[in-house]
DNA sequence: TTCCTATGATTGATCGGCAG
DNA sequence: TCTGCCGATCAATCATAGGA
């Protein structure tokens, strides 16, 4: 604990740093992954991303080779065959998409593994 | 089989740091824009061509410098006053670009 | 070589805006 | 009004790079 940092800058004017701005309060409201359903609701979802597991990413892989957009049942089909929910087959289809546009994209230049020392 | 962190090999195995250079360019533009550090796509662009990088690792390092920035103010305050002095001193030397003026960046 | 911190990349999920 | 998608971002984590 503590880590208060004292100015130690006498020149207030030259020490605009050390401000807080909105952008530093930003904070997202916990994952409402919850897997509510199995025998009773539990009020307290997992405040913690899925991990999926390597059958269910094979699976939906597979899926989005065969078509990159799903339909409401194929949804419900998909979600209820690897146990998770609507939302995050739609979410990710909706990942993978961006995913898939970002390679592309990407994939057009020749770029360099890194550039060692400037 | 327990721990499948093997995620297939993903490309962050292998990386490179960014060279020095373009860390420093990186570091200039976000503590010169510290109430708003995000750049929009160009002046992801520009930055990107600056440092020989991609948009995409652009947007990674805003992304990581952020999050871990926020999550330990006190920790980035020395580098903080390294680059605020150094926009300073440019900015009195140049006097014409103002380092804080992300807007109006459209077309 | 070992331990620890710095850092780039990945990704499930959220946020705001737009379209149907 | 409600739902899905896009684009950007968040936040946690992975795996390596670098230093002592």
């Amino acid at each position: 604990a503590s880590h208060q940092e004292a100015c130690r800058s006498p020149s207030a004017e030259t020490s605009p740093p050390a401000q807080t701005f909105d952008w530093m309060k930003v904070k997202r409201n916990p994952p409402k992954t919850g897997k509510a359903g199995e025998y009773g609701y539990v009020g307290q979802p997992n405040t913690v991303r899925t991990n999926f597991t390597t059958k269910q990413l094979t699976e939906l892989e597979k899926e989005f080779h065969f078509n990159k957009y799903l339909t409401r049942a194929r949804r419900v089909e998909i979600a209820a065959s690897l146990q998770l929910n609507e939302t995050q087959v739609k979410i990710w289809f909706q990942n993978r998409r961006m995913k898939q546009k970002k390679r592309e994209k990407e994939g057009l230049l020749p770029i360099s593994p890194a550039t060692p020392t400037g | 089989v327990m721990i499948l962190r093997s995620r297939f090999l993903d490309a962050r195995r292998k990386r490179r740091n960014f060279s020095k250079q373009a860390t420093e360019v990186l570091n200039e533009y976000f503590y010169s824009h510290l109430s708003n550090p995000y750049p929009s796509e160009e002046a992801k662009e520009e930055l990107a061509k600056k440092c020989g990088i991609t948009v995409s690792q652009v947007s990674n390092w805003f992304g990581n410098k952020r999050i871990r920035y926020k999550k330990n103010i006190g920790k980035f305050q020395e580098e903080a006053n390294i680059y605020a002095v150094k926009t300073a001193v440019s900015a009195a030397q140049s006097g014409g670009d103002s380092p804080n003026t992300p807007s109006s960046a459209g077309t």
